[in-house]
RNA sequence: UGGGCUAUCGCCAAGCGGUAAGGCACAGGACUUUGACUCCUGCAUUCGCUGGUUCGAAUCCAGCUAGCCCAGCCA
């Protein structure tokens, strides 16, 4: 019914000529982490792509740890990365996989290709390995271990796998060929030896498989058919596809791959923020300023607005790097009509309404979001004394600004209009307290008169208001610069968190629970802290500001 | 004088031989009980460059240029 006209990304093209010319008649896809770290905003596209896709074409989805390098794998890294997968909605049903669940069938393998002559153990070390293989320029040398027979090799390669040898000792190569202008394809090494503990596979296995060879099978085990991954594994495609002709799979899958999508001048590398972690500059992975998958989420945004951004973002195979604005675009669009408006005092003067009853105290209906009725309203208490946004008033006002000054009437948001009478002020000139006066008649913020006001601002009532913290927070850049600069100082943005201490809320928005999150009018979307909050003592974290803020005309 | 990949507005990105979609950002204006939102309007005579083929090219061909990736017993 919809006449949006959506183009097909180079992927689904693929996709869609694979099974229009029956190469499959299917489709599953797959994420495959190597679980040595936590996943950032870059993963959230490989994941929600390969999620939608399968999604797309009523197939199957699954979710594999990649870890064959028991050296930099962990098991926290497979329950976060578990978390945040689930998190972004991307439903793998039952089928959570291991590449070491593999192991025995890539030994298998293995001893498939020595039979076939296409692999042999090899004596090198790690640094003749590295002369024979040539450069970029030059064809690799022959491996003196080459030609060995079948025998041989079957009873090198088992006692590798019985731990005859030390670690670098031995390696499994495939044989292919040394001067293959690929690198890849210089007789890659597929299997070596490392005495070393595995998360899953324990102490039962002394040999690990290295990527290159490992990845095939493990798609092909799982009956993957296209398995989508990032440029740098362009290279490595026809090896891929070695592996699986050499063991004969009969529905091999297809490596198709995209390029990554990073965000501007944001960190994104695990060495500076592993650093930036040690060195408490950062209160964790999941520090707000971070784009970590965790960090996104106790930041405030939300699985359906990183979905969007990733779905604005697009696939293609050329090199790019999106803006943030557009991602805050995204949560701004995902929250405006979702979440509750409330009123906030960031940064708090005090008003009295001089001609409002002493003592007195009224509940004012207000909705809970004027564009949205279905959510609701709220009973929001006033009274004669009030804080509203130091900003919002000012003695001398500038063309243009019309809220409170002297002699001027503003609507306070959904209760009345009220006219500023003027201020006190402290020894240093500071203003203490605005004062105002009411028009009891324009209860609900119009006056029967059919009088204008310019300008509405909001308030809390100082009696009943909730005193919190709000954090205001600005990434971490990593422009020209860097994170860090030559010397090793930091070179951190001074804003990149401003905590205010002294804010006002609705007293409603004491019980708001962790990873809540609200739009407090004119300021922007705020979520309450996953990590820091305590019962009744919400910390509002500032997701995004609003698109522009109250810009003042520039000075005469 | 290795190989692979890429190049369309500040940022993403469609386009697949018929005469440059869209989004973000930005700038004007209207509206407004958030200076938000919403709504209008503007924003590439031109597709890295140079030639060629064609009635016609961002799309095909050739040559150049620039950027990214590859010489881990990492993934």
């Amino acid at each position: 019914m919809s006449e949006e006209v959506v183009s097909r990304n180079f992927i689904e093209q693929e996709i869609d000529k694979d099974l229009a010319e029956g190469v499959y008649d299917h489709v599953c896809t797959r994420f495959p982490p190597e679980p040595n770290g936590y996943l950032h905003i870059g993963h959230a596209k490989s994941i929600l792509l390969n999620y939608g896709l399968s999604q797309q074409y009523g197939g199957k989805f699954n979710l594999r740890f990649d870890d064959t390098n028991p050296t930099k794998e962990k098991t926290e890294f497979v329950e976060s990365i578990i978390a945040d997968v689930k998190w972004l909605g991307a439903d793998y049903e039952d089928r959570l996989f291991f590449a070491s669940n593999y192991f025995e069938k890539m030994y298998e393998g293995a001893v498939k290709l020595i039979k076939k002559g296409k692999a042999y153990v090899s004596d090198l070390t790690a640094e003749q390995m590295r002369e024979y293989r040539g450069t970029l320029t030059e064809a690799g040398k022959e491996d003196p271990s080459r030609n060995r027979s079948v025998e041989e090799n079957l009873a090198l390669f088992e006692a590798m796998k019985n731990g005859e040898f030390g670690d670098g000792e031995k390696t499994l190569r495939a044989k292919i060929d040394m001067a293959s202008p690929n690198m890849n394809m210089r007789d890659p090494i597929i299997y070596r030896v490392a005495h070393m503990s595995h998360h899953n596979t324990g102490d039962k296995w002394c040999i690990y498989p290295m990527y290159d060879y490992a990845h095939p099978i493990e798609d092909a085990e799982e009956g993957v058919t296209h398995s989508i991954c990032t440029l740098e594994f362009e290279d490595h495609r026809p090896l891929y596809d070695w592996v699986l002709r050499e063991l004969e799979y009969e529905q091999p899958p297809r490596q198709i791959e995209f390029a990554k999508m990073y965000l501007t001048n944001v960190v994104t590398g695990k060495r500076y923020i592993k650093k930036l972690v040690e060195e408490g500059i950062v209160d964790g992975w999941d520090d707000p300023r971070l784009v970590s998958i965790a960090a996104l989420r106790r930041r405030g945004f939300t699985p359906e607005s990183i979905k969007r951004f990733v779905e604005l973002c697009g696939v293609s195979k050329a090199q790019s790097s999106a803006e943030y604005s557009m991602l805050e675009y995204c949560i701004r669009e995902d929250l405006k009509l979702k979440k509750p408006r409330m009123m906030a005092i960031l940064d708090p003067v005090r008003l009295v309404i001089d001609n409002y009853p002493e003592g007195e105290t009224e509940e004012i209906e207000v909705a809970n979001n004027l564009e949205n009725p279905g959510l609701g309203s709220r009973k929001v208490p006033f009274g004669r004394e009030l804080y509203i946004e130091r900003d919002d008033f000012m003695e001398e006002p500038p063309k243009k600004y019309f809220r409170m000054f002297p002699g001027n009437e503003v609507r306070l948001m959904h209760a009345y209009f009220v006219k500023c009478t003027g201020c006190e002020k402290d020894e240093n000139g500071n203003v203490t307290v605005v004062h105002g006066t009411y028009d009891p008649a324009s209860k609900g913020g119009n006056s029967p008169d059919g009088r204008k006001v310019k300008g509405t601002i909001h308030w809390v009532n100082a009696q009943t208001a909730v005193s919190a913290e709000v954090r205001l927070y600005e990434n971490i850049v990593d422009e020209e610069k860097g994170v860090y600069n030559e010397d090793g100082s930091l070179n951190l943005n001074p804003d990149s968190l401003k905590v205010l201490r002294n804010c006002y809320l609705e007293p409603a928005l004491q019980e708001a629970k962790a990873l809540e999150s609200f739009q407090f009018v004119r300021q922007g979307f705020f979520c309450v802290d996953s990590k820091d909050s305590e019962p009744g003592k919400p910390v509002f974290n500032r997701v995004v500001s609003l698109k522009s803020s109250f810009v003042l005309p520039k000075k005469q």
